[in-house]
DNA sequence: CTCCAGGGATGAT
DNA sequence: ATCATCCATGGA
């Protein structure tokens, strides 16, 4: 089926370094959205998307009366779930044309057209960013990767084999042993330990979805491998917290280099205030154009 | 080979 | 509150 995506830009949001397990096969894009498998092509504003039918009868139904029409319902409730995931229903242009109007972020926003912020299941984005910390993007990919193979559910698309990502409760029965031969290294100890506490109902990622911005970052933080960073991360990504400002080594470089040149003494908690009062209400998104342009912008291929 | 990566936890100033 | 160190692993 098809679906209309207007100022939307497929490979710059899947290849940003805000979600780690889109496969390029051949024009399209495999992944799974949660649990339900599908490849994803773009022409222009048109989006060519392939699903497993057998799959989508475990979608919702859709709220709107289609008569009984089977078919139907579910090319409406695939699309729904695309335009969601992909939040399409963003206003990407006025977010864009609210960013601060200096050179730097003029340049990345010119370089990030379409690029936008997804709607990631919680326990995933949480538990892949748990395994990101001082890991390259390829890398983090690779883990990812790794972990849906071992224990995540295995899910046919276009005569290719992709996988869901590993629930909370799947992680949580193996041993950090076990783990670490995912070549997680130290960070097995942290992903563990969090899945048992998501597993458990101690840590409600769902519920946490009702609280304000620095109660949901104060429970984040509470988890293990979970600090400002990471946190910040999963609210972009997952919560909608559009914000939410992550500071990486990227960001931090290029904020050092053209928010603050010459400038000795600029704290880590100076940093962070300067960009909550400069980059405001779309915080998250100008941070993500500004460390995908800085990783991408001006490399050799 | 060396350097570094979408950091966090811990302990010492 | 800020700084130093360690933690595993592999890409560049």
């Amino acid at each position: 089926m098809k679906i209309i995506a207007p100022d939307f830009d497929l490979e710059k949001t899947l290849n940003c370094g805000q979600v780690f397990h889109w496969q390029k096969i051949g024009n399209a894009f495999a992944g799974t959205i949660d649990q339900l498998p599908i490849s994803v092509e773009q022409h222009g504003a048109i989006l060519k998307i392939h699903a497993a039918t057998r799959e989508l009868d475990g979608l919702k139904p859709s709220s709107s009366k289609r008569s009984g029409n089977v078919e139907a319902g579910r090319r409406d409730a695939l699309e729904r779930v695309v335009a969601r995931y992909f939040a399409l229903d963003y206003p990407l242009s006025k977010i864009c044309a609210a960013f601060p109007h200096d050179p730097v972020m003029t340049a990345a926003r010119d370089f990030c057209r379409g690029l936008r912020i997804i709607r990631q299941p919680r326990w995933e984005c949480l538990a892949t960013f748990i395994t990101s910390s001082m890991k390259q993007v390829a890398h983090i990919r690779q883990i990812s990767l790794t972990l849906r193979k071992r224990y995540g559910e295995s899910k046919p698309i276009l005569g290719h084999e992709i996988f869901a990502f590993p629930s909370a409760e799947r992680i949580a029965t193996l041993t950090e042993p076990e783990l670490r031969t995912c070549a997680l290294g130290y960070r097995a100890k942290n992903l563990l330990a969090t899945a048992r506490l998501v597993a458990t109902g101690d840590a409600d990622l769902e519920a946490w979805s009702k609280l304000p911005d620095g109660e949901l970052r104060a429970r984040l933080c509470e988890l293990p491998g979970v600090g400002a960073k990471v946190a910040n991360c999963v609210m972009l990504f997952a919560y909608e917290r559009l914000r939410a400002f992550p500071i990486d080594v990227w960001i931090e470089r290029t904020l050092r280099q053209h928010y603050f040149p010459r400038k000795r003494k600029v704290t880590a908690q100076g940093l962070r205030e300067f960009c909550d009062r400069y980059f405001g209400e779309h915080g998250g998104y100008a941070q993500q154009y500004l460390f995908h342009h800085a990783r991408r912008g001006r490399r050799a291929g």
